[in-house]
DNA sequence: GACATGAATGATATCGATCACATTCAAGGG
DNA sequence: CCCTTGAATGTGATCGATATCATTCATGTC
């Protein structure tokens, strides 16, 4: 395998300096034109590819933002990364991303990788870290942002909302549709930390109306939620027959409990109304559709990454940005 | 802010030369091991973070692995994604993770930007990409893998199997339940290639039984695919009423499909079969459950893996990897 | 015509690690 | 007691780019 042209062998080639070359690669440097579209032709020719690495180690910055979160596989995290990589890679910068399966011991091994690559800024999903990680993130040095959550004592900045506070939402609106036996489904996983919020959330905004809160089944961890969702109503049905309104952690897993209920010949939403969390697509789709909560997570992406160029520009004056997620009513829970 | 300390600041605070300190981080080097343990400490005292970057210029390793998805948001590809990042991580690899929406232009820019970052090797999906593109992975002197495809010509070695081909085992099964007027759904979106690839399956299936393909309909981009499969499932009740068998071009395309039919009263199985591809967890869930293909997503992402390894390691051996992806039969095809 | 001006280009040191080679020094063999 | 051996450590060069300062040279001014 050959060596890659460096900087060298095109300034050899086009019979200039190598400082000629490397300014011929900037667009604002002061090269004259005949030279600069010279030395692109020749580093064309030779199939000269420019090297990050070294140009990083000697400006010392990276142009990398890492970026983690609990799972690839989830149309919201998705999305908000998505925005987010979007406006970063226009202004330049390139998303390290890494998912943790939920597991903040994956989060603590990823954060102390990323370190090593100086990343510019960091943004982890949640405000649960180990004690390791959170000391790294303060040491770090450059820009933390803790998303999808509104945390008590955030490291540096976030971008969020309460997810607990959300469930008063659709508490209050179930409460106003008649129903008072209400059950929550989910939340029961110790890894997903947003699912715990939002049950506890539930058990809040029961409590306001004066309601009893006991009526809570598990779905387990947040894989295969649409699996664990129908099973999880099937175990709902039995322990408490009289539920008239369903919570769902998430929408996949109320979109089991409703395929659950489609089974079982119960109606949704005459005999028990369903919601659920996320607004992911399928909530527009199902049979009924769902009444949901939008938890905004483009917006989330966006706002980070906005929050993150600030920072970077003046890290004095950026402030924390709070995401006000939507209640979307659908039949599901509309006599 | 403060500089972070180096290997420099290090090796003064305990006394040492550099290049001991460098020694003290590789587990295998020879350093007595009172040194060692006292340079940690020190590293720790100090908050020492080690600096990948600079190793890397100088052992011209990277560590990195470039892979690109088409999207994020999708189960199949984050389950390959997940796999892949999985066992190379154990390997010592990074992921360098980026997604194209579909797009050949945005693929080509960034596999440029990887490149610049010398990746050890690079994982594309599919085989379409731009001319640029092509060149610039020919002569990235690096391994190159194309997944979930299995291409005409590929640029060096690749881990999938045939789009097109999968759709045999959906129409000869079928075919074989009586069916005869079979219509296809999606594949029409120009981005999408594999969407392209089952769609001319299809055509060829039906051909080796001697079936009529003419019962096509558009389902456009793969954005809110499960929203464009309701839709489209209307236009395909319109244009062709006695339609009695559906093979949607993915499962997510498929479940918007199967939730119209309810809308409408359309019996599936009975009056409609419905098939679709792509074995996501909605397929196990929905009433009734969906026949699909599974495409063995983390079998691609584990394969792929593995090759890489190898040929990291002997680059001559390595040979291609075939995936076969199993018919799964579920209620929405069986009588 | 001498000199100031500024655009274009070059020479050298440097970023933070590792490689290759040199050196030190204690232990063991004859 | 001398010499070999090998583990532990140090020295200097180097990876490929850029920052900084120096130099060249055409142009315009008085």
């Amino acid at each position: 395998m050959r060596r890659s042209p460096t900087m060298k062998d095109v300034a050899q080639a086009a019979g200039v300096s190598v400082m000629t070359v490397s300014r011929a690669f900037k667009d604002d440097a002061s090269v004259g034109g005949a030279t600069r579209e010279k030395i692109r032709e020749t580093a064309d020719q030779l199939g000269y590819v420019f090297d990050t690495t070294a140009a990083n180690l000697r400006t010392q910055r990276s142009d990398f933002i890492a970026v983690t979160i609990p799972s690839l596989n989830n149309a919201n995290f998705a999305a908000t990364v998505v925005a987010l990589t979007g406006k970063l890679s226009k202004a330049g910068y390139q998303v390290l991303l890494g998912h943790t399966n939920y597991d903040i011991d994956r989060e603590e091994q990823l954060i102390g990788q990323f370190l090593r690559r100086r990343p510019e800024a960091i943004v982890v999903t949640g405000s649960r870290h180990t004690d390791k990680a959170r000391q790294m993130l303060i040491g770090a040095g450059v820009p933390v942002i803790e998303t999808w959550d509104n945390p008590d004592a955030p490291i540096g900045h976030f971008v969020g909302f309460s997810n607990g506070d959300t469930m008063q939402l659709l508490v209050d609106h179930l409460v106003r549709q008649g129903r008072q036996r209400i059950a929550f489904m989910g939340g029961d996983s110790q890894s997903d930390t947003r699912g715990q919020d939002r049950r506890h959330g539930f058990q809040t905004a029961m409590a306001s109306h004066g309601l009893p809160a006991d009526r809570l089944v598990g779905s387990g961890a947040p894989q295969k939620p649409m699996q664990k969702g129908a099973k999880a109503m099937g175990e709902l049905l039995d322990l408490f027959p009289d539920t008239d309104a369903v919570i769902c952690v998430s929408d996949l897993v109320g979109f089991g409990a409703l395929s659950e209920c489609q089974r079982r010949g119960v109606a949704v939403p005459d005999q028990i109304a369903m919601a659920g969390f996320g607004a992911y697509d399928i909530s527009e789709v199902c049979v009924p559709t769902m009444t949901t909560i939008d938890p905004k997570p483009t917006e989330i992406g966006e706002c980070t990454a906005d929050l993150v160029l600030e920072l970077l520009k003046t890290p004095q004056t950026a402030s924390n940005r709070e995401i006000t997620p939507v209640l979307k009513l659908a039949q599901s829970t509309m006599t």
